[in-house]
DNA sequence: AAGAGTAACGAACGCCCGTCCGGGTCCGGC
DNA sequence: GCCGGACCCGGACGGGCGTTCGTTACTCTT
């Protein structure tokens, strides 16, 4: 097999591995398992287990952040950016929802150099909802409202998606995108 | 010490090693030095570290479930009725931190019998929320709104708090409670 | 005084884990 | 025809883990 084609698997393997049993109950034989290779072959392409981890989280979350960029990419509307941005949120994590459930759950587990640069891509991640929740807020000239708490409730709506979707059950991702930012924008009980 | 203060303690100390480690890595041996004992002596208490786990969630979770209809009983107005469950939820979530994210971060690791007990007071607490969002929602003459979808984004919102919410910076939990309740029922950008 | 129950402990057992060493095989370039 | 690198593997190593066994000391009850 080629190697980029190898790696990939690897990779992929892997955030399964890691999705189903969680990072630490998750052994390397597992991966080397389900990767139809041996234990000690997997080291030819990884230096240790909190490197596929690490490798794992920034591709996930670098596409992420790259993905809502370009898709925000022309819009000035600052509420229709912030409807862009959960539309985005919440198609890449339901297509990736492997990835970004070993992203979400699997965060506190890198250390040193490896977790300075997830958390790096976290802040920039962060930094980039809260500065449209803040741009919409301004633009409403909305006081009182608190954009970090505001920014943070609306990651941690859709993030938590990862504990309770189901395809057949709630729809389509479009669907659910919809009615979360229909609900953050206007509220429960707004009737307009 | 008292059978049961040191059945307490050790509860709390599992608790406090299972929050900072997560329940894969942290050791029975961790738990029993934080504790005073001997690693065997631990086993006088409790059969085993997944036991452990089960009992902390347990009680957390029924105090959290009893709490909440407490906190409700009386109140007959839906509206009202989810600001109070917002404002309890919050408030037991920072006041009960270590557990309520051990919760919700280890909900998957329990098996078996231990994990059908947890699932039944999940869907409890789970449907308590539905339901009152629903009465809202209908109270209020609302459709096109799916009450599922609505409550398990409130509850994202709110056991989302455990991974970024610090005293220091964020206020109180009454303060956060307030402004979070104003954002899920009247929006982000609702100028009332 | 004996016996039963409670509250512990030291030491070990067996298992599984991440990692690594010492190779093997194949293949393109010389 | 050989060499070096890419790719891969069997098997072992050392360490940590959850759990258990056998025992002890103390305190009630009878």
């Amino acid at each position: 097999m080629k190697k980029d084609a190898r790696y990939e698997q690897i990779l992929k393997v892997a955030a399964k591995v890691f999705f189903d049993r969680g990072f630490d109950r998750a052994s390397i034989r597992d991966i080397a398992r389900d990767s139809g290779m041996s234990l000690a072959g997997l080291y030819y392409y990884f230096r240790s287990k909190e490197e596929l981890l690490f490798l794992i989280q920034e591709q996930v979350f670098s596409d992420l952040l790259a993905g809502a960029k370009d898709r925000l990419d022309g819009e000035t509307d600052p509420v229709k950016r912030i409807e862009l941005f959960i539309g985005h949120h919440m198609g890449f994590f339901v297509r990736n929802i492997t990835e970004m459930k070993v992203l979400s759950h699997e965060y506190e587990r890198l250390e040193g150099e490896h977790h300075a640069r997830i958390a790096a891509l976290r802040r920039e991640y962060y930094g980039f909802a809260e500065g449209h929740v803040d741009a919409a807020l301004k633009a409403r000239n909305r006081k009182g409202v608190n954009a970090r708490i505001a920014s943070l409730s609306l990651l941690g709506m859709m993030n938590w998606l990862y504990t309770w979707y189901r395809p057949n059950r709630d729809g389509t991702p479009e669907d659910v995108a919809a009615q979360m930012a229909r609900l953050y924008l206007r509220g429960l009980l707004d009737t307009r």
